[in-house]
DNA sequence: ATAGGACCTGTAGCGACTACAGGTGCAAGT
DNA sequence: ACTTGCACCTGTAGTCGCTACAGGTCCTAT
């Protein structure tokens, strides 16, 4: 049962075990033009090449560190393009940085006004309940 | 022009004015019944009472405190059931409290990783970045 | 009477998958 | 040779929480 053929090429079970990323995801790349149509056998299976999981690798890690699709369809034409620049992807990076840390910022608010509206409660067995109370007031 | 008809009831836009919330997305509400369906003037717009308007601002409230709309629906049952507990209410808000917990050291994790990876980063108009051997490397 | 806003319904789109249904490829065991 | 059974195939629909139309109606002011 090897699902390695070291002529043909990797099945997509095999590339997915390998970078983590789902079968029906890899598909789905495919269809979205994120990865590109693999070679098949003659059975119709998909062949991927060794680049092809280096690339599905690079996707995964990047979706990993958070960049969205687009983000990564940009890397992604910046590294295929040959044009690419080390400030490019820099500036990519340090955006999406940002990002993550606007994020960071507005959960911890959350987490403090959750905190509060917890600390407020009485835990009883009681049929009213500050926390409802609070959310529940007038508009 | 009086969006507010003392008799008949509030007018959507402004139950959305008041409340904040996206008038599509007040109708949104109603169809999948988080929301309850309100009277309708004699042709056909809704009307909407003060009850109706806090039951949104509950909402509001609830999902800018980051409970999904599963979570908001079991606060709202247990409110409408009149057999809330208090610490019942309590233990819903602390779950999600930690779901925001987990999200918030998942993005520092992410934000140190994107930190030191930038950090790799030589700036310069090369074509050969370290960001992108980081991510392109063998699986 | 008409203008022009606010409202109505119904449907499709977003992002990033995930989950089928219903079929085929392929290798191993008998 | 045949069968088992897993891995693969295609295509479509569902998820979440909206948002954005298109193409129409209501209602108030002028």
């Amino acid at each position: 049962m090897p699902r390695i053929n070291p002529v043909k090429g990797l099945l997509i079970g095999e590339i997915s075990r390998r970078t983590g990323v789902n079968i029906e995801t890899v598909r789905y790349y495919e269809r979205i033009e994120v990865m590109p149509r693999p070679k098949r056998s003659e059975g119709g299976q998909r062949l991927y090449n060794e680049s092809q999981l280096n690339r599905l690798a690079f996707i995964k890690r990047s979706r990993d560190l958070g960049f969205n699709l687009k983000e990564v369809r940009t890397l992604l034409r910046l590294i295929d393009s040959g044009e690419m620049t080390c400030s490019e992807v820099h500036a990519l990076t340090i955006e999406h940085l940002t990002g993550v840390r606007n994020k960071i910022a507005d959960l911890k608010k959350l987490e403090r006004a959750l905190n509060d509206l917890a600390a407020q409660c009485s835990l009883g067995d009681v049929l009213d309940c500050p926390i409802v109370e609070t959310l529940y007031g007038q508009a």
